[in-house]
DNA sequence: AGAAACCCTATTGACATAGTAGGAAATATA
DNA sequence: TATATTTCCTACTATGTCAATAGGGTTTCT
């Protein structure tokens, strides 16, 4: 399944923050674009969707920057992803009326089910446990972000 | 998330086949363009993805058309996503290399997981229970077809 | 006052999608 | 054998989205 940069950059960033905001600090845009390689002003576009979606606060002016608004243990991946793309976990649009062809059948059979097995697992998972699921998975990279 | 109208139509086509050859006859391409609202002319250029993958097979001429080349109960869904569109069912592609950046962890950790998810259910599900649990679900609209 | 940061909007090139269109090749039937 | 019917292949086009790049405006700390 193909995933726009927007939402994987959107996610990369979201973690960033998580990781390097630890002591009350806020983490910028060129520090998130230094350190995960990503266009500055590229992030300057995402991450105000995560702003707007309530699950970063900005601080503009020097040493401003972006920290988390809620515990990584009230984040849910759903809302990182609703914040990044909103198509990506919205059921298919089907038109209204009567409709005697097969599509709005399979529709709900098909890819009504393969989103709810997409929701299911992104409403049920923390923003936090994924972070443990990821140090855990592959320890050796993030040894160096071990606090 | 979203479908192409390939896959969404190569779906509906294949499923409309598959009711409707019951005894040995085939199912042209302006046969399902009737019944399901699809264009002809976008249709044969679905139907021969289907055919190329090995799941049907076409039959040229007056009385022509397509027929299933497998008992529906040997045909998995994945087996026709993959046929429709090579991008929903795959892996994400990342690049080679040392990279300290998060991308890698996160694709692994989180594309990765989703894809699994997305392929578990696509190998384990074949599309003769996919038939049988539109007609479960939605048995009046299905009434016309029961044989 | 000035630097550093976020914020907003416009623009661009590349690519995929969703068809439309024309005609070639094959085949059953008369 | 002639013909209608069907699949098949390729080209074309319009539209939209993506993935940035770019410029400048606003806020805020020092």
């Amino acid at each position: 399944m193909r995933v726009s940069t927007r939402v994987e950059y959107g996610m990369i960033a979201l973690t960033d923050i998580a990781i390097n905001c630890e002591d009350g600090s806020s983490v910028s845009t060129s520090d998130i674009s230094e350190r995960q390689s990503i266009s500055q002003k590229y992030l300057e576009q995402i991450l105000p969707l995560l702003r707007q979606a309530g699950l970063v606060r900005a601080q503009k002016g020097i040493r401003g920057g972006y920290t988390l608004s809620h515990p990584v243990d009230e984040i849910f991946l759903s809302d990182i992803l609703n914040a990044l793309d909103n198509s990506i976990l919205a059921q298919m649009d089907q038109e209204e009326g009567e409709d005697s062809s097969l599509r709005p059948v399979i529709n709900d059979c098909l890819w009504g089910k393969i989103n709810d097995h997409l929701r299911q697992f992104a409403e049920s998972t923390t923003f936090g446990e994924f972070i443990s699921q990821c140090r855990n998975r592959t320890a050796d990279e993030w040894s160096m972000y071990v606090i």
